[in-house]
DNA sequence: TCTTTACTCAAGG
DNA sequence: CCTTGAGTAAAGA
């Protein structure tokens, strides 16, 4: 059962384009609030297949957690092979950040 | 840079 | 009601 919170991160996280990740706080924002605990909550327990829950990440560049794992190599390397540019497992947030409208 | 603390809110116990 | 969580920001060491 999914909440009207969970649709709209859910809703949000799908919309991010290829090549290009979003922070929680991005998402929070966009659903203009502040929970941005509850944004990575409603994406963990949510293992929707159409959601790249890989590409949200922390608003400091880091990948944050996937999987219940902090800095999970799979997320890096995807996130990688999506054309993101690393520094030492943090993402170029200036380049690769998506912003909802 | 790292750790601690405070803030915040949804979900689960 | 209390604790947890895929967080964020500010403050201190």
């Amino acid at each position: 059962m999914l909440t009207k919170f969970e649709v709209k991160v859910l809703n949000l996280t799908k919309k991010i384009p290829k090549g290009k990740v979003t922070t929680y706080k991005e998402i929070a924002k966009a659903l203009n609030t502040k929970a941005y605990r509850a944004v990575g909550t409603a994406l963990k327990k949510n293992p929707y297949a159409k959601v790249p829950c890989h590409r949200v990440i922390n608003s400091n560049g880091k990948v944050g957690s996937y999987k219940g794992k902090p800095n999970s190599k799979e997320k890096i390397r995807l996130l990688k092979k999506e054309g993101i540019e690393m520094k030492n497992n943090k993402i170029n947030l200036k380049k690769f950040t998506f912003s909802f409208s």
